[in-house]
DNA sequence: CGGCATTCAGTTTTT
DNA sequence: CTGAATGCCG
């Protein structure tokens, strides 16, 4: 035990061995954190502590899974049985327990973004409201929002200010929408992933002897990641830990980054009013990163008005400035970077999981998958469409879930003429719509559909209702998981349609659904689950995500792509952090005001934070996107990098490669012209030339997103005015063949950072 | 009802 | 460009 107090600084080692009462523990990037949370539990438990009675809230199963290892090392088995995981999971298998309370029964469904959006649309159309103008995902967002705030849909209607801002919005019946939604989920024994939350809530603020019997459970509490979590988190929290008040919160609110989805930073405040008697430790030391890293983090993270004061220091190496990359195009970039990633391989004798490449969105990952396959370098790619988002897995997961809950409305509709057997979207639509007005589960229609729907064949409906029958059997017979789903991947014809398809995709969907069955034989195998019914599988596997996904073979030593998001809480030796283009990172659609900024700002900090030794910034000047090639300017967090940590050259060396084409190295904006100036110059040679005035990129306003096609009139600031006549956008780079009227030549570009696009 | 053609919107990040 | 949603016809 005291071997590993010696490994640990002061402020840590007072973070591990805090006893009885509320800690809060502001862990900077690189500080330590995890090994302080795993100490701290593995020391609760040589002290004596039950660790039954320990419950460790994380963000990603990941993040649990990792750490459960860990103590796992420290202590052995007895780490097994820590109540370990994340929100949604923990308070998922405390719903299951106490699901009667809430009028659920244990076998509730947990619905996915998708089948949430599904029967937001149903209800819009339904309810006779234009589906322009009520989004599904603009909606759902509403309805979320409003659930992680704990505001009901009762609440919600009764509301004057959200109602007003609905009204605004010219949306006044999301209220409504949110009130069917919500029954239709009670009727459906559904609960999408703000339920899990917003019950738990509900659980322990109706019925005090659950609450009490969970608070007198747990006699330790801890979170981590505390700065994203959501008021409903936070209150399910503070609620558990009330009785022993041994709560103990890590965060870092300079890397709060999940706004978005209701995180509140507001909550460590909160903290610290709702517990006066709280322990507040700062980790300060950075463990990870070189001087020149750790400088230029706080040089980016300090420009944000709201944070907690601390200062975060290293006493590693200065380690090498950071590199600044500029390519052509994202195909280029992807090039530069997977040789960058070589030569620093070799270089240094480094292996492939040494290297990280962090993009703001999943879409960029195109590009430098397809460079380093070409230089046999292995990757692996973190996050994008999760296999159990994949259309076959969902349609047999569907038919799974309607097995075992047959109220489940949006399983059933997946299902329900899958294969085809002649029941149209009519026939679908007037099931759904009947048990609704009846205010039964869709089951009870389908199943005695000759009460419901007289005449025409109701023999389809018949057949279905007896071969769910049938498959229920199974499991009341008490199968196992794995028989069950195989019988019914083999039975519902499901297999049989995918094997038929000798398409390429078919063949890889036949494979993903054998896949899956492999899952589930693994997790009936699993000595660690007691229970092996279908239920308890679903269970499992309803809060997977793609961050989750088991690595496909043994080999690890892979290049790791993936979202700055997932890389939370992830470190690597070199970092390539790429696409730093203004409307991409920052998001365009982040800057709506200054909290959005800051919190894209905090997004960069933490990207720029998980580089150990070598830090490489890069962006492109044009970006292919929806078949058409888009001008990019760089980001303006690259202009607010303090300079001095910044190495230019490999921006120099590609001005000599690239020839006539070349914006000036430094970092500093060109200011567009109004659209309405641009709109005259077109076509008029005698106006003057474009006049690229350099500012700084305080004084940037964001231009139009601007694309170039064929056809489209252009300007550039050697050549002229010219027409794009042809655009070659299949080849490995793109390319553009402009003629230019004072060149009087067909000009090949390569690179469009001088070409101004006119208005047609 | 099912199959085919056409139109249209969409890419932020994740539990 | 792609995938989903809509519309039309047999």
């Amino acid at each position: 035990m005291t071997k590993f107090l010696t490994e640990l600084n002061e402020p840590q080692r007072q973070a591990v061995l805090h006893g009885e009462g509320p800690v809060m523990i502001i862990a900077g990037a690189g500080s330590g954190k995890t090994r302080v949370l795993t100490y701290r539990i593995a020391h609760l438990i040589e002290s004596g502590v039950d660790p039954f009675r320990i419950l460790s809230l994380t963000f990603t199963n990941k993040a649990s899974a990792e750490m459960r290892n860990r103590i796992e090392r420290e202590i052995g088995m007895e780490a097994r049985n820590i109540w370990m995981g994340t929100f949604h999971s923990v308070f998922a298998k405390i719903l299951r327990i106490e699901a009667r309370y809430l009028g659920y029964t244990s076998d509730f469904s947990i619905y996915d973004a998708d089948d949430s959006k599904s029967l937001i649309r149903s209800i819009v159309k339904e309810l006779g409201l234009d589906d322009k103008l009520y989004k599904a995902n603009v909606v759902f967002n509403r309805i979320s929002g409003a659930k992680n705030r704990l505001v009901s849909a009762d609440d919600y209607l009764n509301n004057s200010i959200i109602r007003a801002d609905d009204d605004a919005a010219k949306m006044p019946e999301i209220g409504r929408i949110f009130k069917t939604y919500v029954v239709r989920c009670f009727q459906a024994n559904a609960m999408d992933f703000d339920d899990l939350l917003f019950n738990t809530n509900i659980l322990f603020r109706d019925f005090p002897e659950v609450l009490n019997k969970y608070q007198q459970k747990f006699r330790y509490v801890l979170v981590d990641e505390f700065q994203d979590t959501n008021v409903s988190q936070y209150l399910i929290t503070r609620k558990l830990s009330a009785v022993h008040q041994n709560i103990c919160i890590v965060g870092d609110d300079a890397q709060s980054i999940y706004a978005f989805r209701g995180a509140n930073i507001e909550n460590i405040l909160n903290f610290e009013r709702d517990f006066p008697d709280v322990t507040v430790i700062k980790l300060e030391q950075n463990y990870r990163s070189t001087q020149t890293i750790v400088k230029a983090a706080n040089s980016i993270i300090q420009r944000n008005k709201s944070q907690l004061k601390k200062n975060i220091f290293t006493e590693n190496q200065e380690g090498q400035t950071i590199d600044v990359i500029k390519a052509a195009s994202d195909n280029e970039e992807g090039r530069l970077i997977a040789s960058s990633l070589y030569e620093e391989k070799v270089q240094f004798g480094l292996r492939n999981e040494d290297f990280a490449i962090l993009y703001r969105t999943n879409a960029q990952s195109r590009s430098f998958e397809e460079a380093l396959r070409k230089q046999g370098i292995k990757y692996r790619i973190v996050g994008g469409v999760s296999f159990y988002q994949r259309k076959e897995i969902k349609d047999l997961l569907s038919y799974l879930r309607f097995t075992v809950n047959q109220q489940d409305e949006e399983a059933f509709k997946r299902i329900i003429n899958l294969p085809k057997r002649g029941i149209g979207d009519t026939t679908i639509a007037k099931i759904t719509v009947t048990a609704a007005e009846n205010s039964v589960p869709v089951w009870t229609v389908v199943s005695n559909i000759h009460q419901y729907v007289n005449g025409r064949s109701t023999t389809p409906i018949d057949q279905f209702a007896t071969l769910i029958k049938s498959y229920r059997l199974l499991i009341d017979q008490g199968k196992d998981a794995y028989e069950v789903a195989s019988h019914i991947a083999k039975t519902s014809g499901l297999l049989k349609e995918l094997y038929e398809d000798k398409t390429v995709e078919g063949l890889s969907r036949y494979e993903n659904v054998q896949e899956l069955l492999n899952a589930i034989k693994e997790f009936v195998d699993n000595e660690e689950n007691e229970e092996k019914n279908l239920s308890a599988f679903l269970q499992s596997v309803s809060l997977l995500t793609n961050a989750d996904e088991p690595d496909d073979d043994g080999d690890n030593d892979r290049v790791t792509l993936m979202t700055i998001h997932s890389a939370k809480g992830l470190e690597f030796r070199n970092v390539y952090l790429v696409g730093l283009e203004e409307d991409l990172f920052p998001s365009q659609m982040m800057l709506q005001s200054r909290e959005d900024l800051e919190e894209e700002r905090r997004l960069f900090y933490v990207a720029v934070t998980r580089a150990e030794t070598k830090l490489t910034f890069s962006y492109a000047e044009s970006r292919y996107q929806w078949g058409r090639i888009k001008m990019c300017e760089p980001s303006r967090f690259l202009m607010e990098v303090d300079q001095r940590y910044l190495n230019l050259t490999k921006v120099l060396k590609k001005k000599a490669e690239e020839e006539r084409t070349v914006t000036p190295v430094t970092l500093l904006r060109s200011q567009r012209p109004k659209p309405a100036a641009a709109a005259n110059t077109a076509g008029n040679k005698s106006t003057q030339a474009t006049s690229t005035v350099h500012t700084p990129s305080s004084d940037f306003v964001p231009s139009d997103t601007s694309f170039l096609e064929v056809g489209q009139r252009v300007e550039h600031t050697k050549f002229g005015f010219g027409k794009v006549i042809k655009m070659d956008i299949n080849g490995t780079d793109r390319k553009a063949v402009i003629h230019f009227e004072k060149a009087g030549e067909k000009t090949l570009l390569l690179s469009f950072a001088k070409l101004r696009i006119l208005d047609k």
